[in-house]
DNA sequence: AAAACTCACAACCGCAAATCC
DNA sequence: CGGATTTGCGGTTGTGAGTTT
């Protein structure tokens, strides 16, 4: 999912369903693929008042679908900015250095790839990636090598030392600490991706809802 | 030609976090 | 402040399409 995705709480949230009536009432909701005509129905309703609070949205674009199935609609397969069609090769190794620093933190993945989402990416690594690395010797998993490997500390280092700010913050909250000397700077950066299309850190990363902290490679030290 | 099997991916489920009242 | 509710995320499942036997 992309970055304007992020944030467990965002200003999409409804005030005025807030707190109040019971989650989907699943009686009487189309459940299964969605038709065109669903489809037209959201795409319209969406256009003409934006995105949020999903949870009234269905009945007000008249739609037998619960909120929850009419975002994972919208995000995954809708909305106008996916790029569809098949991961490039770049994409693919972004993927995987993303993953082995991370682990399956796929909404923060998507973020990174622009026009994918967390759910393409999530299949494609499962039904892909997977073999590649197999394929390669390396356990998809560990990213270690599968016949066993004794060097666990880069991974575990970068494991350690990555921390996820899942939620909008602050400038202030951004900004890395003195004391422990981490540098605040997007993966695209770290992997040596910066300046191509999928690196952001050109943005001020005070306005990105995602940052990593982690210390900065050592020289020769791989990504 | 058709049954069996495999693959890819859309959609669902359950949980945790965020937010409101 | 705590309960109620919604939203978002990651894991899992269902199913249609493609391939093999």
């Amino acid at each position: 999912m992309l970055s304007q995705y992020k944030g467990r709480r965002s200003s999409s949230m409804c005030p005025s369903t807030m707190g109040r009536s019971p989650c989907c009432e699943k009686a009487h909701t189309n459940r299964g693929a969605w038709t065109k005509e669903e489809d037209q129905l959201l795409i319209a309703y969406i256009k003409a008042h934006g995105e949020g609070c999903w949870r009234s949205l269905p009945k007000a674009a008249g739609l037998q679908r619960c909120g929850k199935s009419c975002r994972l609609r919208w995000i995954n397969y809708l909305r106008p900015d996916l790029k569809r069609g098949n991961f490039t090769g770049e994409e693919d190794e972004l993927i995987i250095k993303l993953h082995r620093m991370i682990g399956n933190k796929w909404s923060v993945i998507a973020g990174r790839l622009p026009g994918r989402t967390d759910n393409e990416i999530k299949n494609y690594w499962n039904t892909h990636i997977k073999r590649k690395l197999i394929a390669r010797g390396i356990d998809p998993k560990t990213h270690l090598p599968i016949d066993g490997c004794s060097d666990h500390s880069a991974l575990s280092s970068d494991r350690q030392t990555v921390s996820v700010a899942a939620a909008p913050q602050s400038e202030e909250t951004l900004q890395p600490s003195v004391e422990n000397r981490l540098q605040t700077i997007c993966f695209c950066y770290r992997l040596g991706f910066q300046g191509s299309e999928a690196c952001s850190c050109h943005k001020s990363y005070a306005k990105s809802f995602v940052s990593f902290q982690y210390p900065p490679l050592e020289e020769g030290q791989q990504a």
